[in-house]
DNA sequence: CACTGTTTTGAGAGTTACTCTCATTTCATG
DNA sequence: CATGAAATGAGAGTAACTCTCAAAACAGTG
């Protein structure tokens, strides 16, 4: 009856174990989700992307193909749906309001990328590297990039006391996102080189002053 | 024998009618894509885009469904495909050395809304409005927007004598063209009202500047 | 524990985009 | 016209999804 279908809807996202009082249903349906997630990821490392199908993922996470696409509408979405873009814009959010925008910008991309590595580097490795390799992983990703987007136009209107929807926020949250996208992918391109963090600097400084020297 | 399959290669660009000495074979491929395409568009407008099928496509354009797979690799591309990239990046190289970079941007970009006019308005919009409206056109459409991205930072590293494949270049470009997308998409949101020109004016403003008044 | 209603699951059939193969047709050329 | 190359069509095959429906697992109640 509630609105929100528990079957789409992702697990509370930064909760290693503490899942105090939840039915024994809501517990299972968690333990679906992960089992099908973890089954997905060995198999892909394994074989690779494409030479991974549905029916062995199925088999994999002892649940029936039919379960899987309950779970995800997508293979694609198996591998990249993630919770972090909510809490990255709740961040912005309660940044304090004096705090100049990049320096919100800069902290919450720091938090995020600590956090991810904190919490599995690797999972975070495979995605980007399917985003660089697999064309369908990709534009997936690029998808919920737009996404990202609205939360983020959200984000800045609110800081800046304009419109999200005028084109000005949209345009920003958007070429914002495209930059930070391109980063990763420069990342997983280069082999997991260097710092990530450090190369989001660089784009963050990018973004805030375009390319360095283009007036000399 | 010759590298480039004249089968997946896009029909020369801007030419209505001046198809000068072509083998008659050439001449039928074009042709071929030309009818497969206006049979998807007819088909789309009629029938929207899911409900339309290859099978459907394939009959009205009078080719059998093989065919239509060896001229468009996917379905999307039936509807997306364009050559306007690849002349715009031209376009932009040709542009005077001492011309200001940001000058150079808008005078492209006028030119290439212009001939889109020019050419097929009906088309530019219903690209637009599949790619807001059908989820798989859109990942399709990022997806070329990666490419078309890989062809701007060329542009830009040439103009600018840097490393194209820097971690900065690639952010610019990648930014500059998730800006000009959101433009396309707002656009489609917002039923074609107004001039697009206008819009990417607008937009050329942020990406030049960032948010107007940011900081007061 | 038994009873009842709701949620979740599995099984199966069906659709469709896309791939591969091979025989046939269509054009190019000497 | 003959010969070779390229384009087409036909058909079988795969795999991601969708829909439906009946069986199973759970939740709450007497």
């Amino acid at each position: 009856m509630p609105d929100n279908d528990p079957m789409t809807a992702a697990p509370s996202p930064l909760s290693p174990a503490d899942r105090p009082r939840l039915g024994l249903r809501e517990r299972k349906k968690i333990k679906t989700r992960e089992a099908i997630r973890a089954a997905t990821y060995a198999l892909v490392k394994e074989q690779g992307y494409d030479a991974t199908t549905i029916e062995q993922i199925a088999e994999r996470a002892e649940v029936s193909p039919s379960t899987v696409f309950r779970y995800f509408p997508t293979k694609e979405d198996i591998v990249l749906t993630d919770e972090y873009d909510q809490l990255m814009a709740d961040e912005l959010r309660g940044r304090p309001p004096g705090e100049p925008w990049m320096d919100s910008v800069r902290h919450v991309m720091r938090l995020a990328i600590e956090a991810n590595n904190r919490e599995n580097p690797d999972v975070a490795r495979l995605r980007a590297r399917l985003s660089v390799d697999v064309p369908a992983v990709r534009s997936r990703m690029f998808e919920s990039m737009s996404t990202t987007g609205r939360l983020l136009r959200e984000a800045i209107a609110e800081r800046h006391g304009k419109d999200p929807d005028s084109v000005e926020v949209r345009v920003y949250a958007m070429s914002f996102i495209g930059g930070l996208m391109e980063v990763s992918m420069y990342w997983a391109e280069h082999d997991f080189e260097g710092e990530l963090s450090d190369l989001v600097d660089r784009a963050l400084d990018v973004l805030e002053h375009g390319l360095p020297i283009e007036n000399p």
